[in-house]
DNA sequence: ACAAATAAAGCAACCGATTGCAATTATTTT
DNA sequence: AAAATAATTGCAATCGGTTGCTTTATTTGT
């Protein structure tokens, strides 16, 4: 199977006369070694063609450079916007990462932290499962000292870091600027409570009414899972609802889109008739008409964020226990789905 | 900050008074060790919570159950359809993926090959750069017996197994049913033709005009990024052609969706003034309106059939180096973006 | 009952790098 | 020039499994 013979450390030292002790020094620049015997040896090393043999050195040093990171799913904008702020700073610091998904069941999420934790990993990066109900299996990570930073959906009140959004803000912020256009019966189109990132923003959305007196109906507050499907479905659960809600805040722009165009198929217009506001900023929300309101989530700097952050504590730059809580900005873009009034685009965001 | 001790073989070996030697061959249910000495062995393991510590295993044995994942981007939803799909096969084999991305530079793509060789990934799975030229730093695998499978963006003529579309069908009937819509002046928005990709469906794009005596008008090729606004900007620029094209083959999905957009903006009508073709049929493709015809392309099966090939290589089941090409089905479904004449939607792919 | 065959278990080298400590050599100090 | 100190380099154990070969125990055949 395998052809070729690897250079090794004992190749290099035979070839110089020297042990491989001092091989080993000279090719992590140990000033110990001295400075002509260190330039013989990585010249040689280059010339060769060496490489570390990362097992052995992983055997021995047990690091692996390599960080976990462990979601639900592979399949949303969201999360690949995320996974890819991740792999860019992760990449360039020289870690690999190992991803494992959960499909949203307990069950294998607890067996991906397992599998991570054989392999080893010197990091994890992690959002949870919806069916995630305690943070047992996260245990063993912190026994041995391996970091852990949690991001969007997270647990709160423990000591994990975590690197959210500010969630409540944002579902009161949404629900404000519906009722800002004259909305007074706001539909709310969300995914299971259990998870804080969608109780948080039904919070706000339920405190932005009651701050404006409006009388929370249930019967307008809608959960689902964030398929295309909820928001058809949604949206003709919500036709038949009399009288007909002028206004709907839904928590993912891909759903959102599916309502509106379902909503447009049944004569209904956006926004006169129901004003819509989405969540996450996907491309998909300025591309389709009318283009939709919704708030900036920024994934790629979440990714960033988190990764920077469990390199910094790898590194000993930083210590992640002593940070319990990042919040990255997000804030409203204003596009047309939303404006019943006439006032111009106030978007703070040009696209 | 390594805290707890692991079970290593020596203390399960210890514990019951046997070798090494035997508990390593009990743990992987080696005859040659006796059934009830084989019980005493895992039940104990079971019971301590033994885990392989895998750097000592790959050390020995050179297997790492590693699969590189090698692509330009992770940004675009049919890289991230593979992705997923790769991962779904992979993760059920025990596998685990490491992912590079060479940002459409070759150098990065050297670079990135270098460093899965140096990660001894079990085998490969690459899809090319813009920029690449040759092929030479994936010989450092082939000569060491590991196997690649190149997916999407491949080079033709060589001993290498591919995955692919037929991208030359595939343009051609996007052209083709345009033609059949009554299109006259039919323009190509696509990128880099030195990619196979696109190069293969501008060739089909080429001889379904020419078959149908209509003069290629070169003004109506534009090449550019995969870009949003490659959208805007081609269709800014179709707009300024005299006279107006009428009809355009968009070799993606977003691109289409912004490339209408910006018409609209323009008082231009889709179909009616331009009837519009996509590729990849992402999910964007039926959300807009007019809603979008394209080219479905599945990313999630060739993931799939892409990581099954190499798996199964691996064990022996199967050998990659007797197949050549795989070709994944692939169709035009089509929706209201091209449809200039009445007759009902004929899409072969009910949404 | 004894040789031959078979089953079960162990020995020990090996994979390739890392690192505490000892040994050697070079440089200062007195 | 001897002693003390500092700079280099080497020794050898270690990380935890894997596996060819040998040894010991058990069966089988006659």
């Amino acid at each position: 199977m395998h052809k070729g013979k690897d250079i090794t450390m004992y190749d290099l030292a035979k070839e110089l006369n020297v042990s491989v002790a001092t091989v080993s020094r000279a090719l992590k620049d140990d000033p110990a070694v001295h400075k002509k015997t260190r330039k013989r040896i990585t010249d040689l090393a280059t010339e060769l063609g060496y490489q570390t043999n990362l097992f052995a050195r992983s055997l021995r040093t047990r690091e692996t450079k390599t960080i976990g990171f462990m979601i639900h799913e592979l399949n949303s904008n969201f999360i690949n916007a995320v996974l890819s702020g991740v792999e860019r700073v992760t990449a360039r610091e020289g870690y690999d990462l190992i991803i494992a998904h959960s499909s949203e069941s307990f069950e294998k999420e607890v067996a991906n932290a397992r599998n991570l934790f054989h392999k080893r990993v010197d990091g994890l990066i992690a959002s949870l499962a919806f069916e995630t109900r305690n943070l047992d299996h996260f245990k063993q990570f912190t026994d041995r000292g391996i970091p852990i930073i949690f991001f969007d959906r997270v647990e709160k009140n423990n000591d994990y870091t975590v690197v959210v959004i500010d969630n409540y803000k944002c579902g009161y912020e949404a629900t404000k600027h519906l009722i800002d256009q004259g909305c007074k019966r706001i539909a709310h189109v969300t995914s299971s409570l259990t998870r804080n990132v969608y109780a948080d923003r039904y919070r706000g959305y339920k405190d932005a009414l009651f701050d404006h007196n409006i009388q929370l109906d249930e019967r307008l507050v809608i959960i689902n899972d964030l398929s295309e499907n909820a928001g058809i479905h949604s949206a003709k659960q919500l036709i038949k609802t009399k009288p007909l809600p002028d206004g709907a805040f839904i928590t993912n722009d891909f759903v959102a889109a599916a309502f509106m165009k379902t909503l447009t198929e049944h004569k209904i217009k956006v926004p006169k008739d129901i004003a819509v506001v989405g969540f996450n900023n996907d491309a998909i929300s300025h591309l389709i008409a009318p283009t939709l309101t919704t708030i900036n989530y920024p994934g790629i700097e979440m990714g960033e964020v988190a990764a920077r952050s469990i390199i910094n504590h790898l590194k000993g730059i930083s210590n992640i226990n002593q940070i319990n809580t990042v919040i990255i900005s997000s804030k409203l873009v204003v596009r047309q789905s939303s404006q019943k009034t006439d006032q111009k685009a106030k978007s703070s965001i040009a696209v």
